[in-house]
This record gives C-alpha cells, structure tokens and sequence, in this order.
DNA sequence: AATTACACCAACCGCTTGGAG
DNA sequence: CCTCCAAGCGGTTGGTGTAAT
C-alpha cells in the first residue's frame, strides 16, 4: 500500500539543479507562464517532476526574490509573527516580500531557535523556559515579560495586552495592530533597530522596480492542460 | 595538511487543502 | 455529497562550505 508518488520517477533526476536546467526552467516560465506544474517540466524539456520545478521556482529562480541575509528587523518580525502563527511559515512569509517560506523556516531552525535559547526563551511557546543561574536578575525577568504580549488558546482565541488588562481579538485584528506596531517602532524588540523605518517599504520597492514584475506574467493566461 | 565538528540551506518527502467534475 | 488530483505546505535530510583541532 502507501501513498502514490506524485509523479513518474522513473528516469527522474533528483539532487542539485545545473546552471542549464536553471535556464531551461527560467526561460520556459518567462515565455509561457505557469499553468500546470506538472506539464511544465515534459514543455521545458526538463528530466524533472514538477513539484522539484516548482520548488526551484519558488525558492530560487523567482525574479521577485529578495536575495542577501535576513535582516536584524526582519528577523525580530519574524519572532513576533511566529509567536502568534506558530510554524506557518508560508503565513509568516507572506509578509515579507521577496522572502521564501522556506528560507525563513531556515533561519527559524538554524539561528533565532538558538538565539531565543540563549536569550531564554522557548523557541515553541516563546515563554521564559525553567529559570537557569544565570537569567535570574530581575531585569531580565522584566524584560521577557514585557514581550508576553499575546497568547492564543486552544480554539484559536487570541488575547491581546491592553491597557486594563487582556482583551480578545481575532487574528486579522492582532495582526493589523501588530505589523502597525513594529512599522511605528513600537516593538520592544524592534525597537533597537534603526533601518525599520525603511522595512519592508524596500522590498515592496523592489519589487516595483524590478523589470521582472511578477504580475507581468498575467497575461500568460492560455491554458497547457 | 588532514580530520572532525558544526552551520547553513537547497531539495525531497509525504500530508493537507481546495477545486473540478 | 464524494472522489480525484494538482498545488501548497511543513518537517526532515543530505550536501557543501567553513571553523576548530
């Protein structure tokens, strides 16, 4: 029994892209759009399945990209989405331009999970883990607990700190408030930070400029399947 | 110079979701 | 409704580069 492959296999190749597959793979989308992954690979002349084609696409090939290391306000922004969403990474991408899921579920496992320990902090529920000797100062206690800003409950309730108290809000309503808040500086953690007042309007520039636009292939819209 | 340990990240796997028929 | 299938998504793996010994 098990689970069909999503594709024929056979003959398949897996591993590392080459530069010629990267432009077999480019060039094909640039002049025909995506419709159908899984026919984009047999058109493009690709030994690919086209979830790998895909993958590539989305995570490397996308003209939008934005490329370089993740920036300290982004990286803050990125703990503060995860606290609320949890691992929904393709969520939290989504308010970075330019970013990929995949590349920040990266930087979540390999750098900021290591940074929160060291810091104290449960990467999971982004609460103080079990007091160790030496996060015991009361300046750092009232540090992290500053950061406690909102919980979630089992039925997806959110609760938002407010003056008077916690008040509930739905996802939508915390997560204008919040972006708001870190675009305004008022973050705690963001607050350090002196390029935010510039992110991400950049990226979102970027993409204006970008001669690539994503939505220039809109007009691609003959159907291959 | 050689070996080992570690960090990073591209790519894969398999489950879930959503739309078409 | 129900089934099927493509796409989306998140967890995990494995290759590669670099630092430490």
């Amino acid at each position: 029994m098990g689970r069909q492959p999503c594709c024929e296999k056979i003959g398949l190749k897996r591993g590392p892209w080459t530069w010629e597959e990267d432009q077999k793979l480019m060039n094909f989308i640039l002049n025909n759009g995506i419709q159908c992954w899984r026919l984009v690979p047999k058109l493009a002349g690709l030994m690919r399945c086209g979830k790998s084609c895909r993958l590539r696409w989305m995570n490397y090939l996308r003209p939008d990209l934005k490329r370089g290391a993740l920036t300290e306000p982004e990286e803050d922004m990125i703990i503060e989405l995860h606290s609320r969403l949890g691992n929904r990474w393709s969520k939290i991408a989504a308010h970075f331009p330019g970013r990929t899921d995949n590349e920040i579920k990266n930087h979540w496992n390999t750098r900021i999970k290591k940074k929160m320990k060291l810091l104290g902090l449960d990467p999971l529920t982004h609460k103080r883990m079990e007091a160790t000797p030496d996060s015991e100062s009361k300046e750092n206690q009232h540090g992290l607990e500053d950061q406690e800003t909102v919980s979630s409950s089992k039925d997806g309730q959110m609760w938002q700190k407010a003056e008077g108290g916690m008040v509930s809000c739905t996802y939508d309503d915390y997560d204008e408030s919040c972006i708001k808040n870190l675009m305004m500086g008022g973050s705690a953690m963001a607050q350090n930070t002196e390029s935010l007042g510039t992110w991400p309007m950049d990226p979102f520039q970027n993409w204006i400029d970008n001669p690539f636009l994503w939505d220039s292939f809109n007009h691609f819209d003959y159907r291959f399947c």
